[in-house]
DNA sequence: AATCTTATCAACCGCAAATGG
DNA sequence: CCCATTTGCGGTTGATAAGAT
């Protein structure tokens, strides 16, 4: 959600919740006379982060690091409390967090480890890079929690559409294979005129070692790396206000490897759909907690 | 076009665990 | 070991966007 509201405008000192705009623009400290003595009280900023902010936390961490929160307030000149700045560097600056939708590969992996945790979510992100706790837990709570009249039924709905869906893309791959297969018999008979057998057969051997899906996917390994720095980049030049950030891109180089390594597996067909899903993104996570 | 409903997601709260003096 | 503070987690709320009527 982005900034709709201009938070200087709202200089409202009410209760967060309580009224409407939900903007507030708190963070003076308070001193009040409470009881007999004078009761330093801090009244933190609540409501949307502003762009400031954003860049005045991204800074601090920067130089300083993670943690430490509740000095962050001070040393940062933020006038929002440790636990803010925490859930919004954890949620929305980290450099590694990962844009976009969430994959089915994705949607896989938190089908079978919530079937498998429950509402766990920091466990079930960790075997999600670069996604957060928050936001696996509004996907399921939006996704799945209210289509099923029951919890069991909400993961057997959506196994099954995956599985459609799953079916579906095997089904286009093995048609885009045969296509390639056609395509390659033909170039293979163009290249018979041009060259000696030998070299033919150097060729197809090394062919027989690899799907085209592989051939793509190695070609999006070599692009994911410009497309994350790329990624990084975008959240730095919004933060500084360049408006050429509002086309950031929708699908990120990982995105697409992750798909093109879907369709390794798909092709050779060696493991179950849930378990390649998961080494995917981080077999090491998965398996760890039961090792 | 206006109104209502639903979906999405950022951010808050309270609680419990971890940490430090 | 105790207590105060900090950190992290899960549940919840509410603003806004998008879709339906």
């Amino acid at each position: 959600m982005q900034e709709t509201l201009d938070p200087n405008q709202c200089h409202y000192f009410i209760q967060a919740r309580t009224l409407k705009p939900y903007c507030m623009y708190w963070g003076e400290v308070m001193a009040g006379h409470m009881g007999r003595g004078v009761i330093k009280e801090e009244v933190w900023r609540k409501g949307p982060w502003t762009a400031e902010e954003d860049r005045l936390l991204l800074e601090h961490v920067r130089l300083h690091g993670e943690g430490r929160w509740n000095s962050v307030a001070r040393l940062a000149g933020l006038k929002r409390n440790g636990k803010s700045c925490r859930l919004r560097w954890v949620n929305y600056l980290r450099p590694d967090l990962k844009r976009g939708q969430i994959t089915p590969q994705e949607e896989s992996i938190i089908l079978e480890l919530h079937g498998r945790w429950g509402n766990r979510w920091s466990t079930i992100a960790r075997s999600l890079p670069g996604r957060t706790d928050n936001e696996i837990k509004n996907y399921w709570r939006t996704h799945f929690k209210k289509k099923a009249k029951s919890p069991s039924d909400s993961a057997e709905k959506a196994r099954n559409r995956l599985l459609r869906k799953q079916q579906f893309q095997q089904q286009q791959q093995q048609q885009q294979q045969l296509q390639h297969q056609q395509a390659q018999h033909h170039q293979q008979q163009q290249m018979h005129f041009n060259f000696d057998m030998k070299s033919i057969m150097a060729l197809l051997e090394d062919n027989s070692h690899r799907t085209p899906y592989i051939s793509q996917s190695r070609q999006e390994m070599v692009n994911m790396h410009q497309n994350t720095t790329e990624e990084q980049g975008y959240l730095y030049s919004m933060l500084n206000g360049n408006s050429s950030a509002s086309s950031a891109p929708e699908t990120s180089g990982e995105e697409i490897l992750w798909d093109g390594l879907w369709n390794i597996d798909d092709v050779h067909g060696n493991f179950s759909t849930v378990a390649n899903a998961a080494s995917k993104a981080g077999l090491y996570n998965l398996v760890a907690p039961f090792c």
